[in-house]
DNA sequence: GATTTTGTTGATATTACATATCGTTATCAG
DNA sequence: CTGATAACGATATGTAATATCAACAAAATC
């Protein structure tokens, strides 16, 4: 049974990196209620297989043996838990990837797709400033940072 | 013949705010080699009449004279022109409003989907130090802030 | 271990939003 | 005025996501 060589954690026959990754999220959601079932481990383990952001349905075409509408909810379900964050491209389409902070930020490759998070950047104070000066009491914010990764621009 | 007068830009009887927009976008439009029609008129006018960022459907309502595919090719036709800017609303929903500068970002009220634009904040730079930190090249970025107005948040 | 409870699944229909098509119409240059 | 062509609009189509609901399976209870 597939789910039983994945809920395995010994060491005799290693396996893939994203093994772990499911395991490890799989817990987050049991710890909330939320049970364990081989579709939802399928989806998690499509959306950590993914090489960079993607699509709910890049992720339905790669599960061909789970319903749409269990894809749309997988992935729904992990943005809520904040497993999964949204991207947002500047075709303004929508894209997702695993997360594994709290709250960042995304460079985005507009040549290979590809994506970086944004460490070192606190725009968060000088933001809340600024909305203070015109009345608003700021409570959150959405960023994108839109160019080119260090092989497109060599390219 | 409403887009006679429409054009005219005496003084004698006060016209309302709006119409001089109107006005300077179909001239701003005219310089590009777009068509001054009438149904072009009123997407423009209908937009510049909302009161805070609009979608395009609200457009379509407040135009029932007007196909539905002509309010959509005239409001990416403004976007285009820079003359209406796209808004993200935290519920990733999308909507429009007229934009009067270059580039700049919006504050919106989560209470009453008010919309001020912010000033006085440079992430410019930083971002794109914290970009190249990482190796990225940094060409644009879409940021929105989220918040409560003076009024709501007082309420 | 059997049974009950209830969250979960998935085929399908539906909704919402946006664009494509294409014959007709209106604008504007000459 | 007249012709070339941009623009219009009714409609069809496409796309992305959700709603529905009977059947199912995971966890709890007995």
């Amino acid at each position: 049974m597939v789910s039983n060589s994945l809920k395995h954690t010994g060491h005799d026959h290693p396996r893939p990196r994203s093994a772990a990754v499911v395991d490890e999220i799989v817990f987050q959601l049991a710890q909330l209620g939320y049970r364990d079932t081989e579709p939802r481990r399928l989806v998690i383990s499509a959306a950590a297989a993914q090489g960079r952001p993607f699509t709910a349905e890049e992720l339905c075409a790669a599960l061909p043996c789970v319903g749409r509408a269990t894809v749309y909810r997988g992935l729904r379900l992990l943005v809520e838990t904040s497993q999964v964050c949204r991207v947002l491209l500047e075709d303004r389409e929508l894209r997702y990837q695993l997360s594994h902070r709290g709250h960042h930020h995304h460079l985005l490759c507009a040549v290979c797709g590809a994506s970086a998070d944004l460490e070192g950047c606190d725009v968060e104070e000088s933001l809340r400033a600024a909305a203070a000066a015109v009345g608003f009491r700021m409570s959150g914010h959405w960023l994108e940072v839109y160019g080119s990764c260090t092989d497109c621009a060599a390219a």
